[in-house]
DNA sequence: TAAAAATATGAATATTTATTCATATTTTTA
DNA sequence: TAAAAATATGAATAAATATTCATATTTTTA
């Protein structure tokens, strides 16, 4: 029960701030969105910047560890189809994340302790492209351009997906991109 | 002199959003990173609402013109060439750009009418591609595909020399970030 | 150059929104 | 099941910040 309530809190205060940004986030609205009287907010969070923290952390948390698993066994290629594919269907499926992610890491909420968190997706990202260069399989190119190239571009037609399409995201879409990207970046 | 102080105004705002966000923007610390009095903003501008819809609508009408030039004789690869430069430089040159746009588009203070421009960027962009693809250049995928990996790209990129490269961007970035797009997208 | 107009100031006021708290309801304990 | 503990409520209060306005300064006009 106390975890569903938190589930509503944070999943009001997600898709409040979807619809007008950090900027426009009022406790009594993520209340509201949430089904609760805005004093129960405060039973579960001290304040606004705790439940923004709390949030900040808990989508950090939960963004790393579905996409480091068990594939560095994998051919460089397949590694990288993997996670490109599963980085697409997370974001497509809550789109709500980066907005808040983007806006919230300049807010003026951020605590000091949430700063320090990165989301270990760039870095486990740069290590599989460090060993495909290795082996010969990736452009030799600074590995952060490569880096800015998978995330911007992941990142842009999900977006595309969720404003113009609805969301909607078949396999075709899911191998037609990742081509794309994997054409950008191999030898 | 008039122009000055907007300017002024606008470069505060601009600023401070890089800094704080939208959600952390006071009039008071526009005024105080202005250095003019708060009551002074109120002369410019009826509220903070129209105050940052200017901003927005300034910032509109100023990102299309510069690309929009006479580059449409050249060969495809060409212009896409010349629009990827001109929009790293300018994004690095003003990585604050994006940020604002971003966050205003979705926050309460946005109106209505400034919710129908839109940069004509993008348009442009889908005017190459498709005519690329019937010169047989561009590869056979959806536009809005092609145009999310080119933004997303250039986007992420341009963040990344911004935060961690300091904002040096040389010929050999430009040329080899344009290289890897190119081979995304050419047939 | 002196009066009028325009612009600037920032403390005072108004507004918005976060937070508290007395009271009510629900859940747990024994 | 009755008392105690925990949780929930939302109107009342406090805090933050937008906006105004009486006054001061600068610029324009004639």
């Amino acid at each position: 029960m106390k975890d569903d309530k938190l589930n509503r809190i944070f999943n009001a205060t997600l898709y409040l701030t979807g619809k007008v940004g950090i900027a426009g986030l009022k406790m009594s609205n993520i209340a509201k969105e949430a089904s609760m009287a805005t004093g129960t907010l405060y039973i579960y969070f001290k304040n606004k910047e705790e439940l923004l923290n709390a949030l900040y952390f808990k989508l950090q948390k939960e963004s790393a560890p579905a996409i480091i698993n068990d594939i560095s066994h994998l051919a460089i290629n397949i590694q990288l189809y993997k996670m490109w594919k599963i980085a697409l269907e997370r974001l497509v499926d809550n789109n709500l994340r980066i907005i808040f992610l983007e806006q919230f890491v300049i807010s003026p909420y951020i605590s000091e302790s949430n700063k320090e968190i990165d989301t270990g997706f760039k870095n486990y990202l740069k290590r599989i492209l460090e060993q495909g260069k290795s082996e010969n399989l990736i452009k030799d190119v600074d590995s952060d351009m490569l880096i800015a190239l998978i995330i911007g571009f992941v990142r842009s037609f999900s977006t595309h997906l969720v404003n113009d399409c609805n969301g909607h995201l078949n396999e075709k879409s899911i191998d037609e991109s990742f081509s794309l990207c994997w054409n950008a970046i191999k030898k």
